[in-house]
DNA sequence: CTGGATGCAAAGGTTTTGCACGCTA
DNA sequence: TAGCGTGCAAAACCTTTGCATCCAG
């Protein structure tokens, strides 16, 4: 288990998961890019693609997996829970301890059910700012 | 609430719903798409995109987000939990009830959190099968 | 009639990949 | 040195969109 699937610890490698790292904001493949770009200028985004590829294989990189839009990448791989806005897709940390989820008695025909996780969604302060200037005269649904 | 944003009935949207009741398999947009060929062999992939857009709103149909590539659709609008295998982004139906999710003690910091669902996943019996064929001398992980 | 809906095709955004060269172990 | 990893660019994918035309109400 948690077999490494590549040997070599490059400068990109090391750098791109530094910065992911040292990111909150779960960010998707083209912000780290942006991120890592500021000490790697030369380093091209299938490069950052390739190696979170490998470092999530390698289990030291977690993908937010979101169907259709863009995945997003956490640095912190102790289990926990993410809220994800509804509005812009930005994913943040929930505080509370996560819970063990029984599965055992979870039944679904043609499937072995192995996990199951709790996700939350709701909005984050950046929309819900811009919500609030978007209709100075109450709440009147979207515009 | 449950607001209707269009007014027309077309051919189109009547078959596209049609079909997506019919299937009990979660279907991508193009696997839809093959689906509603079969009555409506000249309809477009767009044609489909937009009505599962206005469907979803209106409240007729589900947006999965949950993961994998692409977005996958439900008929069924019952609230009821989903399996997604791990290996092929399949989705299932899970039998459970579904329990109330109490989110009122959960916080995340720039979050206001609304809501939160349960997800299952596992892997679904064609791609357990099929690892079983790959694999005649003994569980040893990926290939 | 009228404006929402369609078909077609092109554009858009994200992720993957082929290739020759570079660099880690 | 060997061969994994890189940069670059093109391709692959999925989804959205502009436009002229069509048709449901």
């Amino acid at each position: 288990m948690a077999e490494q699937r590549s040997q070599r610890m490059t400068r990109q490698r090391k750098i791109i998961l530094e910065e992911l790292r040292k990111l909150k904001t779960h960010p998707t493949a083209d912000e780290l890019y942006d991120a890592v770009r500021e000490r790697l200028p030369r380093i091209s985004l299938g490069t950052v693609y390739r190696n979170l590829d490998v470092l999530q294989e390698n289990g030291e990189v977690l993908k937010l997996e979101s169907a259709g839009s863009q995945k997003r990448f956490d640095g912190d791989i102790r289990p926990h829970y993410h809220v994800r806005c509804v509005r812009c897709g930005r994913v943040g940390d929930v505080e509370n301890e996560v819970a063990d989820l029984d599965v055992s008695g979870v039944s679904a025909p043609g499937f072995t059910i192995t996990g199951g996780t709790v996700e939350f969604y709701g909005v984050c302060d950046i929309c819900r700012n811009q919500e609030k200037a978007s209709r100075p005269d109450g709440p009147q649904g979207r515009q």
